[in-house]
DNA sequence: GCCAACGTTGGC
DNA sequence: GCCAACGTTGGC
C-alpha cells in the first residue's frame, strides 16, 4: 500500500470540489511533468492513499485525504485544442500523458500548513519541505504519513 | 506581483 | 549532447 501527496490549487480545484464530484471521484487531469507522469503510470496502485494539498494559495498545506481508484489511462485533455493542457505533440496512438481517478475520503479537521510542516524535525527528509520542490505528485514515506496525520 | 528554482526547448 | 533562453511553479 502506497502513500502520495498531490497538489492542487484551491482556486482551480480544491478539496471541496473533489467532495462535490459524483461519488467524490474525479479524473486527476492536467499533469504535464514526466516525473509525476511516471509515478501515475508505474508506481501508484489502486487503493493507495493520498494527502490532498492546497498550493499557490493563502494558506498552503494538507487539507484532506483521497484515494487512488483507477488504473492509469490517457488524459483526454492532451488532445483537446481548446484545453489549457493541450499537447499537440502527443500521439493519440501512444499518449504521452496519463491520469488516474481520485476519490474523496475525508477532510482533515484542520489544515496542516506548509509552514508548520517545515517546522517538524521528523519531516526534514520529506520532499515537500525541501528546497525548490515543484513536483505536483510525490511519494510519501509511511513514517511521514503517520507523523503528519498524528498532528491533525 | 515578485522572483527563485527548476523543467523543457531548440539552436548549434 | 551542451547549454542559453524561456516558461512554469508556488511560496511569500
Amino acid at each position: 500500500m502506497g502513500y502520495w501527496l498531490m497538489k492542487s490549487e484551491p482556486d482551480e480545484f480544491g478539496i471541496d470540489d473533489l467532495e462535490a464530484c459524483k461519488d467524490g471521484t474525479e479524473p486527476w487531469d492536467g499533469i504535464r511533468n514526466y516525473q509525476a507522469r511516471n509515478f501515475i503510470r508505474d508506481a501508484m496502485e489502486i487503493g493507495d492513499s493520498v494527502l490532498f494539498y492546497h498550493s499557490n494559495c493563502k494558506e498552503p498545506g494538507v487539507v484532506g485525504i483521497a484515494e487512488i481508484v483507477s488504473e492509469p489511462y490517457p488524459d483526454p485533455t492532451q488532445f483537446d485544442p481548446e484545453d489549457k493542457h493541450y499537447d499537440p505533440k502527443s500521439d493519440p496512438d501512444n499518449p504521452r500523458w496519463l491520469l488516474r481517478d481520485v476519490k474523496f475520503v475525508r477532510k482533515l479537521k484542520r489544515t496542516i500548513g506548509l509552514k508548520e510542516l517545515k517546522g517538524y524535525p521528523e519531516l526534514t527528509e520529506f520532499r515537500l519541505v525541501q528546497r525548490g520542490n515543484r513536483l505536483s505528485i510525490m511519494p510519501v514515506d509511511e513514517a511521514h504519513w503517520t507523523f503528519i496525520l498524528d498532528q491533525e
